[in-house]
DNA sequence: TCCAGCCACTTTTTT
DNA sequence: AGTGGCTGGA
């Protein structure tokens, strides 16, 4: 208790660090210091002698956190981190596979599937057996086969009631057959074969039960089932298992995520000691108070109130636009006055750097608005998401080539580079191949010798080449590896003359200092390293150190990498709501906070939905320190449509007292219309329209709204005659549901819709 | 076989 | 509006 790492924690923090040998749950606020309580855990267990370096399983869901925990880890003691096992559920997983590839039936230079992979290959199962893809489109399938492996399901497993889901179960049997010839594996199978073999081999998981005294997990509100169940193979008798989560922050149900791993995780292992973490150093109290009243309006709750220390701080600015640029140019505007102050000195209002300001939003559509503002206002900026540097098409064509080399048997990699560059080797080549390799019952890769004439000899090319690759390459070290293949390959050549080729020239280049730092910096073979005490040596080969071409093609696929743009320079930080989970910024815009985007309209249907985009609001204003900013816009161009917005019911969640309204409160689009607000508006009015379509809210009950009622006969201007089926809300927020006879049902804004009874 | 133009899609995302 | 995938003509 009395060690040095633990001086500067608060109380909470101090026990949760230094709890005995035993489960515990720690719900720890946003802000409230959950990863130093993680790090220093660990640090403190080694000190204190209650376990070895080679006893501790520390599992997180991203590589960021990961990293950052080593990172932190080292800071705290001289320690070797590389004897622990510290990384995300699928870096661990891929860790213990290689390690244990032939009990667990897999080759030793299995490749790993990414999304896009795996979407590719479903679609190629689909057309060998001729499947409608209207009626199972590929990427539902794919959908619906992760879904069942996160839930632990293999297809035996599956209920299927109707023909349709027989058909899906079908396919996913195809599939696991094709990925097994192929010696693929995707991310959720990583998982699920983990999980498998421990639970089927007693010897095996009494060993690592053993050797994991302490296993640590981060963000455990975001495992499902499947995690959960992955976890509890490894905790034995004698291990504890330490849960660090926060259920307001569990924004990935939509993926499989079960807040109730929590309270199952409780009951499941009796757990003594739930130590909630309450204490935030992160932001102002009018930040802090207006994400406590917001999430109480949730039901399911395990109960938790944030409190801080630092004062009151800057008021929450609300501010309603007129239209979207205007919303955006505002934004805009307000961040460089900040970014001004901060430049004047001034730390309480200012902030010292562009990247300590963030604009949130809730779907990447919304972005392009904000980055027009940026962009004309000169102001630099850095958007998040999008296409991250291993996911570009010319760096996974380079690796395509790459682990044909590593591994024949990987089809998928076949189909994407057989003609590409484009040699001449179509459609009807390639389904010869197909049928060959089919009654064969070989790969693409060795039935190019049962095909003769035109097809054969371009294919036999192809092949030839790779072979060439394989052999050329074989003393050379992995950059210079890649470097020939980009050449030979003729990828270099084919994106050199392309017109629009430069960029990807770039990173191809860049794919060769990639792999220079990764072998200087990583090393390699690290993650098939030996077990330290040597167990299971008559098992398996854990000596075999990968090739680094083996290890590279991993990190790539475990790893996609950032999306490199304008790295380096002070820039604006642009994201969705969900990217900036676990991130904190001085000043936080959140925009568009508009019914039916945020909370999106999708997620209306059901209260959970709800409640999960409740959440999303309360991980958005707890990324704040000093200034917060809410804005929403009366007008929105949304897939080239203008819409007409309603303010988010989350706004009216939030303390008064605690907000400034930069603009009136209670100002619908018709009264602003009809008396100019006493702002400027940055743009002229957008041309009147009649049209206003609200996401429906939960329960329609008004009987008589604004001289409308049941049943009634309306004509509207664009959408003709219409009889009404429900009204809901009043004033300003009054919503009439009208079923159009040409156009379908609507909800129409009242305040906006002209209406005529007839 | 290749390329251009047309059509459908559009919440959130890590591995 | 913008993109990615697919079909049909050269």
């Amino acid at each position: 208790m009395s060690s040095p790492l633990t001086q500067s924690l608060n109380p909470e923090q101090a026990r949760a660090t230094t709890l005995p040998n035993e489960h515990a749950l720690i719900l720890a606020g946003a802000g409230s210091g959950k990863t130093r309580v993680l790090t220093t855990r660990i640090a403190w267990l080694l000190q204190q002698g209650h376990v070895g370096a080679g006893g501790i399983l520390a599992v997180t869901f991203t590589n960021k956190a990961a990293k950052e925990m080593k990172l932190r880890l080292t800071s705290m003691l001289p320690v070797n981190v590389g004897a622990m096992w510290i990384g995300t559920f699928h870096g661990l997983c891929n860790r213990f596979l290689r390690a244990h590839y032939k009990l667990a039936g897999l080759p030793q230079t299995f490749q790993i599937l990414d999304t896009q992979d795996q979407l590719s290959a479903v679609k190629r199962l689909c057309k060998q057996f001729n499947i409608d893809d209207e009626q199972y489109p590929p990427k539902q399938l794919s959908w619906f086969i992760s879904a069942c492996k996160d839930d632990g399901k293999r297809p035996k497993d599956v209920e299927a009631n109707d023909s349709a889901t027989r058909k899906k179960v079908e396919l996913y049997q195809l599939y696991e057959e094709q990925c097994q010839r192929e010696g693929v594996v995707d991310f959720a199978e990583l998982m699920l074969r983990s999980y498998e073999l421990l639970r089927d081999n007693d010897e095996l998981r009494s060993h690592y039960q053993r050797r994991f005294q302490h296993i640590l997990v981060d963000e455990f509100q975001d495992t499902n089932k499947l995690q959960y169940a992955w976890l509890k193979m490894f905790a034995g008798a004698s291990s504890s298992l330490f849960a660090v989560g926060d259920d307001d922050q569990s924004i990935y149900a939509f993926r499989g995520a079960r807040v109730g791993n929590m309270a199952d995780f409780v009951r499941d292992f009796s757990v003594q000691h739930q130590i909630k973490l309450e204490q935030n150093y992160r932001s102002y109290s009018n930040i802090l108070d207006s994400a406590n009243e917001l999430i109480s309006h949730n039901q399911r709750r395990l109960g938790k109130n944030l409190r801080t220390d630092q004062g009151a701080g800057e008021p929450v600015r609300v501010f309603e636009a007129t239209g979207d640029l205007a919303e955006a140019k505002w934004v805009v505007d307000e961040a460089r006055q900040l970014y001004r102050e901060g430049q004047n000195g001034d730390s309480t209002r200012g902030v010292p750097r562009r990247s300590e300001i963030a604009v949130l939003y809730r779907s990447n559509a919304q972005s392009r608005v904000i980055e027009t503002a940026l962009f004309n206002a000169g102001v630099p900026y850095r958007v998040y998401g999008g296409l991250r540097f291993f996911e570009r098409a010319e760096i996974k064509h380079a690796l395509a080539y790459l682990r044909l080399m590593e591994n024949p048997l990987d089809d998928t990699s076949f189909m994407r580079v057989v003609n590409f560059p484009p040699r001449g080797i179509g459609a009807r080549s390639i389904e010869q191949l197909q049928d060959a390799a089919r009654s064969a019952g070989v790969s693409l890769y060795s039935a190019v010798h049962h095909i003769t004439g035109k097809a054969g000899t371009n294919i036999g090319g192809f092949v030839a080449k790779i072979d060439v690759l394989r052999e050329q390459t074989v003393s050379l070290s992995l950059s210079e590896t890649i470097k020939l293949v980009l050449e030979h390959s003729g990828l270099l050549e084919h994106y050199r003359t392309e017109r629009e080729g430069a960029d990807r020239v770039e990173n191809l280049e860049e794919l060769v200092n990639a792999a220079e730092s990764f072998v200087t910096i990583e090393g390699f073979g690290k993650e098939a390293q030996a077990l330290p005490d040597g167990a299971f040596q008559q098992a398996d080969s854990e000596d075999e150190v990968m090739s680094p071409l083996a290890a590279f093609l991993t990190h790539a696929a475990l790893e996609a990498g950032d999306n490199m743009a304008d790295a380096g320079q002070d820039a604006v930080q642009l994201m969705t709501v969900h990217a900036s989970k676990g991130l904190e910024f001085d000043a936080v815009f959140i925009t568009g906070l508009e019914e039916g985007l945020f909370p999106h309209e999708n997620s209306q249907s059901d209260a959970d939905g709800l409640e999960e985009e409740r959440r999303l609001m309360y991980v958005a204003i707890t990324r704040a320190r000093k200034r917060l900013y809410l804005t929403h816009s009366q007008t929105r161009l949304l897939h080239g449509q203008t819409r007409y917005g309603i303010k988010s019911r989350f706004l009216e969640e939030l303390p008064e007292e605690c907000l400034r309204w930069i603009t009136p409160k209670n100002q619908g689009f018709q009264s602003n219309f009809n008396t100019p607000s006493a702002y400027k508006p940055y743009e002229d009015w957008p041309a009147r329209k009649s049209i206003s379509e609200a996401a429906p809210s939960l329960a329609p009950k008004a009987s008589d709204v604004q001289g409308l009622q049941k049943g009634m006969k309306v004509f509207h201007t664009k959408f003709g005659e219409g009889a009404v089926l429900s009204l809901e809300g009043a004033g300003l927020d009054a919503r009439a549901q009208i079923n159009f006879s040409r156009h379908g049902t609507k909800w129409l804004a009242l305040s906006v819709a002209k209406l005529t009874v007839i």
